[in-house]
DNA sequence: GCGACAG
DNA sequence: ATCTTGTCGC
């Protein structure tokens, strides 16, 4: 039930896609691969960089594991919550054809939405699992939400559309994923996609002497 | 004009 | 994103 991303250093990355079964997200299906990245991590263009390999994954898992293809992706990164409107999720659900959710662990600064103190003052008011505020532009156009996932942080994540959902059932889902304060599809891809790369990193160093 | 800026 | 030590609490 999700797709995320890591970098292991600055041509070569981590793309990973897991699939999480309800109710306890139990894993059950992984593409975890190492990958070549051609173009640089410009903010704003995230999507340009890591859209490809992650839609590789998609399609992997369609062709192999067709019953496993979930109803909807969790994206690593934003969807409308975009300086045009179109991030990372947003390429990712165009691409593959499928409802995805855009899920930011960092707030990108836009027109108008911005992390000052008023934004720091409306965090603190959050106070249970499922609480949040909308992050609204200058000319008064929600583009995503600032949602408390779990009761022991501090720190929202940043929810918005990605592709064929809307914003409310976007943020049901991210709440109804998260045991932390990360949906877990997203965080499982996130511990999974360290780990592998770890263990390359230590097959790397075998093979050198 | 300059810095900040999802991952 | 990554590097890094300890610390607190269940």
């Amino acid at each position: 039930m999700d797709l995320s991303f890591i970098k292991g250093d600055d041509n070569v990355a981590c793309a990973a896609l897991i699939v999480c079964e309800l109710p306890d997200f139990e894993v059950v299906y992984e593409d975890i691969t190492m990958v070549p990245l051609t173009v640089p991590y410009i903010p704003g263009f995230l999507g340009f960089r890591e859209a490809p390999s992650l839609v590789d994954a998609f399609f992997r898992l369609c062709d192999t594991q067709p019953s496993l293809v979930p109803e909807c992706l969790l994206v690593d990164g934003n969807g409308a919550l975009h300086p045009r409107g179109f991030g990372l999720a947003s390429h990712i659900g165009v691409l593959c054809d499928i409802p995805t959710v855009g899920v930011a662990k960092n707030l990108y600064h836009m027109d108008g939405i911005v992390r000052d103190d008023d934004h720091k003052q409306k965090i603190s008011q959050l106070c249970k699992p499922g609480d949040h505020f909308a992050l609204d532009t200058s000319a008064g156009e929600t583009l995503g939400l600032a949602l408390k996932t779990s009761a022991s942080s501090t720190k929202p994540v940043y929810v918005s559309v990605g592709h064929k959902i809307s914003l409310v059932t976007a943020a049901w889902i991210v709440c109804h994923c998260s045991k932390f304060r990360i949906p877990e599809p997203v965080r499982q891809a996130d511990v999974r996609s360290r780990e592998f790369i770890r263990k390359h990193k230590e097959h790397q160093e075998l093979n050198k002497t």
